[in-house]
DNA sequence: TAATTCATTCTTGCATGCAAGTTGAAATTT
DNA sequence: AAATTTCAACTTGCATGCAAGAATGAATTA
């Protein structure tokens, strides 16, 4: 499970934290605090603005939020059953990091989804795997765009949008949703690492291969393209995050 | 998604929700309302005391549960999100059934996911492979015993103590937690068809070649069985839902 | 009679109050 | 001086208060 860092001083104390609204929101017809917390809590945490180890009363974040204490806290309930913070009982949260064996677990439930997803995707009628199957392409082309560009944040959004759109066109939604929230906590590890790895180069060819087995209607084929790509990533990734020792994002 | 009923009457007026304590909440050292309420409620969802299509208001069940609306209000954001219950703006909770395409894209969630828990667990180090084969063959076991009887509750208990046990033992705490979510939805449908399914004889067989995969340590073969032996159970399951015409359970 | 408007009542979303529990340090003892 | 106890300030968990929004039904109009 996550191991967070107990001892640590807190770094982002003043922070003010912006209320933005994201696009995976349900249907915000009439946008709760509560909703609104959690994204921006969540945003925060993932981009680092409370990184792990940093400990905060309710209090301290709905002044920053300039709400009362109550949506803070039921937004800190739903992360914490993320596994992004931990409720210390009458202390107040604790941003939880990412250990190697944690993301290795969290690449399990990838793999195994997001496989699943690319075979559903195979299977569906042709229209609409075409249909997926270009918008799969234009996210590659971006992605080689950048990469031509030397453009790494610009890469990693748009693989980060191909793989929203392989799950979130599969028509599974509660797959969807799962593997959603399972790859953002993959993000920080990821984005913490992407300056230190080679450009990759390579993930264009895995995702051709994953596009042109959903054109081909091959259910098997997408899926073990899908499940070898991030295998590939995982094993590029979890050695770095060893070889760091920070043993904890 | 799943699709509620909107127009039925509210069938469980005033029954009287228990505060049971369940195996599954993690550490109530100090057990906290919202906890309580969340699996009260959640268990009377599962077992039917809540229908689908049951509505009611925050004040009605934290009446019930004999506390006030905060806990309650917290623990229905909660279900909300793990897709038990829609939240109707200013008209109170609202019990949703599960169509059969929802509980086709359970079962796609949990084929993936088993399949990779069979998978890690055959992949452990021979004691610990050893130790968990043991486990499941008990449960397969007491299934064996409880199909004797023709003690059909008893058997469903057995067999989910069997899938339980299988990602529990595979030693990722995330997909278990996952598994576990997912399963629960799965568990009133299941409940709902047992009486008209013919004896699942065949699961033993299935679970015996979950087993041995596992202790032989092929993990291609242990997540084959596992996916398997869920397909067939969707196979079974899915025609029996649409034949009901209910539609929604 | 049917449809529309208006008002009343109920319910939720959030803020705040209160009590229980925790922390950290001062004060006391050994 | 070290260890233990006591105490005060702070924080959370939950209850409650308040205001905005929705539903229901009455009253009015066509």
């Amino acid at each position: 499970m996550s191991a967070g860092i107990e001892g640590w001083t807190a770094v982002a104390q003043q922070t003010e934290l912006r209320l933005e609204k994201t696009e995976r929101t349900p249907e915000p017809v009439r946008p709760n605090l509560v909703d609104l917390a959690y994204d921006a809590i969540k945003r925060a945490i993932l981009e680092n603005t409370y990184p792990p180890g940093y400990q905060a009363g309710e209090m301290e974040v709905a002044r920053q939020l300039s709400m009362s204490r109550t949506p803070v806290h039921e937004a800190m309930t739903r992360l914490q059953e993320e596994g992004l913070v931990r409720i210390l009982p009458k202390r107040g949260i604790l941003v939880l990091g990412l250990s190697p064996a944690d993301v290795a677990d969290i690449y399990d439930v990838i793999i195994a989804l997001e496989g699943a997803a690319a075979e559903r995707l195979a299977r569906m009628p042709g229209p609409e795997r075409a249909r997926a199957a270009e918008v799969l392409e234009v996210c590659t082309g971006d992605m080689d765009a950048a990469l031509r560009q030397g453009d790494r944040p610009a890469w990693a959004k748009a693989d980060r949008a191909f793989h929203d759109a392989l799950s979130h066109a599969c028509g599974n939604a509660r797959l969807d949703r799962i593997v959603g929230t399972v790859a953002d906590q993959l993000h920080r590890a990821r984005m913490f690492t992407l300056s230190l790895r080679p450009l990759p180069t390579a993930s264009a060819i895995d995702h051709a291969a994953i596009i042109a087995a959903v054109r081909a209607g091959d259910p098997e084929a997408a899926s073990l393209a899908a499940r070898t790509h991030r295998l590939k990533a995982r094993d590029q990734l979890l050695p770095l995050l060893q070889e760091l020792r920070l043993s904890n994002i």
